[in-house]
DNA sequence: TCTGGGGTCCTAGGACCC
DNA sequence: TCTGGGGTCCTAGGACCC
């Protein structure tokens, strides 16, 4: 039997919320960005907003361009994860097979629940209604139904926004000539190229590819793609329960002009180190693999390298030491660089106190819980380093959550 | 005017061990 | 004498997602 996968997506997510949350924007074009006086880039547009062109990823002074009225807003994670949290439990009353996708999409196999809501779509208006209530007027959401995820994505796409579209099984061999391969989530622009070059343009053009030829020139993203031609797509809806634990956690930041000598990067990526073992605590996690990376000018190349420690670790000091390790064995070494990350990987969760750290850490572990106690209680900035006192020219950003996985629910 | 920040997965080669 | 093959770990780079 085929199975039943609905795809929820949150329509214009982030500005939404905002206009619920102030009436004043309602109505209006506005934008979420991270920086909203700087040449930063828009996090998401109203509708109103989009009518005028504007789109996420879109530079703020693009944006001003084409929309002279635009309102821009800086945006408020805690808002949005909390906004998220309460329509993710709803959904699981519907289903138990849902799979958070990101902070405003899920995926859900309905193919057992749906019967008893009076089929899909019944089920996606009762879904809706409850949106309504529990959210407000103007947090709504696109669904879309077919028989897998890719086609699911693809028709809530297709029917944004607060649309509900459904693909039956039957349907879709039919359509695949129509469907340009670019549409599909999983293709993009790379790969949508090299195919295009040899003349594969729909999903129709990918099915009667060889798959032979596909496997040769993607590997094994290559049977993907065949079977996408094909109209089907095995993957799974992976539960949120039996997802795989993070990965990685990390930080980086693109620096304003005045903080671009590489000396006082290294200042802030002293701040972004404390930052990631601060969350990697929260996580409950330790890792071993530290990356460093670094970008020369705004559009410039990346350079970076990891190492692996002896050890793991989830102290910022830690971090931002290996961080100088590595930075001494690239071959480049800049005045200046416009944006500096950190990420530690080759995670595992913490055991009890003396499981993995040395006993001359034991101190900086107290220290460590100690601060983070404070900070639970009085904020983040209740305590910084000196040298994290240089964020304070470095306002916050928003919309680096989307994959996250940090939201209970 | 010149672009954010958070992730995931896959491949491939070299080092090292048995 | 000096050769085999499998497995794991590490690093780098490319592609994708929101």
């Amino acid at each position: 039997m085929a199975r039943i996968i609905m795809h929820l997506d949150m329509d214009s997510y982030f500005a939404s919320v905002e206009q619920q949350a102030n009436p004043t924007l309602r109505g209006i074009p506005i934008a979420v960005t991270g920086r909203p006086h700087e040449s930063s880039i828009i996090v998401a547009a109203s509708r109103e907003a989009k009518r005028c062109g504007v789109k996420s990823a879109m530079p703020n002074w693009e944006a001003l361009k084409l929309c002279p009225s635009l309102k821009l807003v800086s945006g408020k994670a805690e808002r949005y994860i909390a906004t998220t949290k309460r329509f993710l439990s709803i959904l699981k009353r519907y289903t138990p097979l849902l799979e958070v996708f990101s902070i405003d999409e899920v995926f859900m196999d309905i193919t057992q629940e749906s019967r008893r809501y009076g089929g899909p779509l019944g089920m996606a208006r009762l879904i809706k209604d409850e949106f309504r209530e529990a959210l407000g007027e103007y947090i709504t959401a696109t669904v879309g139904i077919a028989p897998n995820k890719a086609f699911a994505k693809l028709i809530a796409n297709r029917n944004k926004p607060n649309g509900i579209g459904q693909l039956r099984d039957e349907e879709i061999s039919s359509l695949l000539a129509e469907i340009l391969i670019g549409d599909i989530c999983g293709i993009g622009r790379r790969i949508e190229g090299r195919l295009n070059r040899v003349g594969i343009h729909t999903l129709a053009d990918l099915g009667h590819t060889s798959e032979r030829y596909l496997k040769q020139e993607f590997g094994v993203y290559g049977l993907f793609l065949k079977e996408i031609g094909q109209g089907r797509d095995p993957t799974p809806v992976i539960p949120y329960t039996t997802a795989a634990p993070v990965k990685s956690v990390g930080h980086s930041k693109s620096l304003p002009p005045q903080l671009r000598a590489f000396n006082l990067a290294l200042l802030v990526l002293r701040g972004l180190c404390d930052k990631v073992g601060r969350r990697m605590r929260k996580l409950g996690y330790v890792g071993r693999t530290v990356y460093f990376h670094f970008r020369l000018g705004s559009m410039g190349p990346h350079h970076g390298k990891q190492i692996t420690l002896p050890f793991s670790t989830d102290d910022g000091e830690t971090i931002y030491n290996a961080c100088l390790a590595i930075y001494r064995k690239i071959p480049v070494h800049p005045d200046s660089v416009s944006q500096v990350g950190v990420s530690v990987s080759n995670l595992t969760e913490k055991r009890g106190r003396s499981g993995y750290l040395l006993t001359k850490d034991q101190q900086r572990e107290r220290l460590n819980s100690a601060v983070d106690r404070i900070r639970d209680r009085f904020g983040e900035r209740a305590i910084v380093t000196g040298e994290t006192l240089l964020f304070d020219v470095i306002p916050e950003h928003v919309g680096g959550f989307s994959q996250g996985k940090e939201w209970e629910f």
